[in-house]
DNA sequence: CTCCTGACCTGAGTGC
DNA sequence: TGCACTCAGGTCAGGA
């Protein structure tokens, strides 16, 4: 499910409700998700007060006063809901909740369980094996033009295929890197080598571009995503390309084309990006 | 290194 | 209704 502004719309709402809160309890209902959960992690949790949630791609990382922090992916369909009291029932698939001594309960939920849960010492998150080799960060300065000419060339697998390398560029997806290419009128099955000149000009803009305004609408709800106070994300109504095989492209009327890159569903506009 | 495939899971939708 | 099959917002491990 949730990519950069997925994931920014939840750290946004956890923000408040979380920092400077202490844990009152913890309800953990299995040892692992995609992989085994730290020994203990309940007990670790329980008496330990938030600092501030931040974000590295597409996870949150919720710093504790024991000098850990509490790292969260989301997976495919993993969501978070905050509830102000505690809820009157769990869910199946309800695997981590904690309640905060403000009463306020947030409850991690993942059906495929493709999330993940783990703990780091504070300040040696970048050597965390998940984050290590992780790119830059698209919404932060050091993500240019320059960089994308650094990281692309040679590349003989397709742009889309590279855009969603996490260890180039942290936090983009399937639905955002397709949104990103339209914009940008660059095809999916370019070489990533190849993309220069005026398309690597428009690449980063795009991409800036298209996060920004789905952060600002609270994300793409599809299937699983809602925010976390249980509100949709509005960009759905925005997308271009993604989830519109055969239906006309908005800027030339030409049928939005279906294509498998990787294993994984792509949609572009064949007339638009070259 | 780079690139590609399969694997991990559940649930929703489709077609017979 | 039931069953078989496909697909889904991610990404890691393993092999060529």
């Amino acid at each position: 499910m949730p990519e950069l502004p997925e994931v920014e719309t939840v750290r946004t709402a956890l923000e408040p409700v979380v920092t400077g809160q202490q844990i009152r309890s913890v309800r953990l209902t299995r040892g692992d998700l995609r992989w085994p959960l730290p020994e203990r992690l309940d007990e670790i949790l329980t008496g330990q007060i938030f600092g501030m949630p931040w974000r590295r791609g597409k996870y949150i990382l919720l710093p504790l006063s024991g000098q850990q922090t509490l790292l969260i992916h989301l997976g495919m369909s993993g969501a978070i809901r905050i509830y102000d009291n505690c809820p009157d029932s769990f869910g199946k698939h309800d695997h981590f909740s904690v309640e905060l001594a403000n009463n306020n309960w947030f409850v991690f939920s993942d059906p495929r369980r493709f999330g993940h849960l783990d703990l780091l010492q504070s300040g040696n998150e970048a050597a965390h094996p998940l984050l290590a080799a992780m790119g830059v960060e698209p919404l932060s300065n050091a993500f240019s033009r320059t960089y994308l000419d650094e990281v692309l060339a040679g590349r003989k697998q397709p742009i889309k295929t590279a855009l969603l390398d996490q260890r180039l560029i942290a936090g983009l997806g399937n639905i955002y890197v397709s949104e990103a290419l339209f914009k940008a009128g660059i095809s999916p099955r370019r070489q990533a080598g190849n993309v220069v000149g005026k398309r690597a000009q428009r690449l980063a803009p795009a991409i800036r571009n298209v996060l920004n305004a789905a952060i600002e609408q609270g994300g793409t709800s599809l299937r699983d995503h809602v925010q976390p106070g249980g509100e949709i994300g509005y960009f759905v109504q925005s997308l271009q390309v993604y989830g519109r095989g055969g239906e006309p492209c908005n800027s030339c009327s030409a049928p939005i084309k279906v294509i498998r890159q990787g294993g994984r569903s792509g949609f572009y506009c064949p007339n638009c990006q070259h």
